[in-house]
DNA sequence: TTACTATTGATAATTGTTTTCATTAATATT
DNA sequence: AATATTAATGAAAACAATTATCAATAGTAA
């Protein structure tokens, strides 16, 4: 928690692994696994994926995380985080939020929006 | 894609492929696997994952999929699809997508929207 | 018909994640 | 304190989804 509060960034399991493991060495890989398994439970923390075969984590919005959402380069993987333009979200999601919970019955916990597409550098240059 | 459409279901390659080689006993696991890897590419299919280790696909809405986004308990890993309340957000989308495209230099391809939380079964009881 | 290239599927290799299990730490009980 | 019991830990093994390899086949060009 320390270590995603300090970066306020999103980081793959190995590479929490090594920063929390250089800080204190006698904490092994399982328990990072399995500790961010229960903090995700918990809603402190929030998996993301970006499709690159790995997960990641974030502190979430709930626990101290800013409200963001994602952009990501389907070509390069580089992502993009946002938090410019969330107050014209905010109402029409939470309207939503409210009655998809009340039709499907959920209590919803937790959003998360992805806008796929590709970086300039991605991109094929005829479309520059 | 012809399963796809049929169905309009999300699929793991572990279903796409059991179903594909039935109607087609010759076609092996590499090939859907490789197939859907262009597939996704070309914008024809979109790759989701919802936290169970394993991708889905799906037709995507340009080519003639349903618009329509998802609602996951992460309790059981249910899948509620919705397409209602969406005229709502396509306003707000459109209008951040453009910002963002502008802003950040992307091509905007498409974008996702998952609500998580705990469908009517996975909710401890007190909160029912 | 022949030479060359691209596609295929079976298998092996890889890799992120989960299980297992013996060890250690923590807590409860004398 | 000393002991018994339970829970937490990390190393290594097991697992599963995906990717790479490669010989065989199909397709195309000469």
């Amino acid at each position: 928690m320390e270590f995603l509060q300090r970066t306020g960034g999103h980081f793959s399991v190995e590479e929490i692994y090594r920063n929390v493991h250089k800080a204190f060495p006698s904490i092994g890989l399982t328990t990072v696994y399995r500790t961010l398994e229960v903090l995700v439970e918990m809603g402190l923390v929030s998996r993301l994926d970006f499709g690159d075969g790995k997960s990641r984590y974030e502190l979430s919005s709930g626990s101290g995380g800013t409200h963001h959402h994602h952009l990501c380069c389907t070509g390069c993987g580089r992502i993009v985080d946002y938090q410019e333009f969330l107050e014209e979200e905010k109402k029409v999601i939470k309207n939503i939020e409210e009655a998809l919970s009340r039709k499907h019955n959920f209590q919803i916990n937790e959003h998360q929006i992805q806008f796929l597409g590709l970086c300039y550098d991605c991109r094929p240059k005829e479309a520059k």
